[in-house]
DNA sequence: TAGAGTGTTCGATGGAGGTCGACCATATGA
DNA sequence: TCATATGGTCGACCTCCATCGAACACTCTA
């Protein structure tokens, strides 16, 4: 028996893992960082594939991309870094979210070009 | 006395200089060029300041980057090939103009938010 | 509690590109 | 023809970052 064993669905607090997820605002994000960000085709795709569904439905290892694991985590990093996805810890998998209002508010037709691409 | 001596200026036909300055309309140049081209602090600042004042009346020299000569011409080549500025060479200065419509046709936005940058 | 599935961290590596000094090319004017 | 000014080219260097394998951490289910 364990004492204060909430439930295992972690409904209220943040589990272990999803409390060292550090999100940012585009607002605090500087043009530097959204533009470099943006420049690698990789995570292009990454941006591209999840704008083409509803939000929360693809965790991080459904993505069809050409690197390792490691890579591909931190090419999420970098996108959560510069206000461009949101994150959310669903049992072991980490699913995702577009920030396309918040982001397109502070740089306005960046990411529809990156949708845009035909790649 | 030389044969065919055109003028001293140039009008017709392009000088030697000239000749070579390989330039690149922006419906020719991948999202990709477009974007590495303007995630650089240094070029932005270019385009910036090329942005404040009438087309055709800053030279490359011109300019106050923290750069050296051959950097400074290594930008400008970029800038060029990502169709974000055309140039004209009069005398021995080579004067440069913002591509601003043509560029914004093809990716608008971008350029707009690399001009509106605080920096 | 053991195992499988998902994702991160760490250290190392390789390549792309920004940077420079030196030299070269062109244009103007004395 | 020479001197000066502007700008480009070349080769070398160096830093940053995308990349990887291996090990680790967390979550769920048996």
């Amino acid at each position: 028996m364990s004492v204060r064993r909430e439930s295992n669905t972690e409904v209220r607090g943040a589990s272990a893992r999803a409390r060292g997820l550090t999100h940012r605002h585009p607002s605090e994000v500087p043009l530097q960082d959204a533009l470099d960000a943006v420049a690698d085709p990789v995570r292009r795709t990454i941006l591209r594939e999840l704008a083409g569904q509803p939000d929360w439905t693809r965790a991080c290892g459904t993505f069809d991309l050409p690197v390792s694991k490691a890579t591909r985590s931190h090419h999420f990093a970098v996108l959560r870094a510069a206000g461009l996805i949101e994150q959310r810890d669903e049992g072991p998998r980490r699913f995702n979210r577009l920030r396309r209002a918040e982001f397109d508010q502070v740089f306005p037709g960046l990411l529809a070009l990156v949708l845009a691409e035909r790649a």
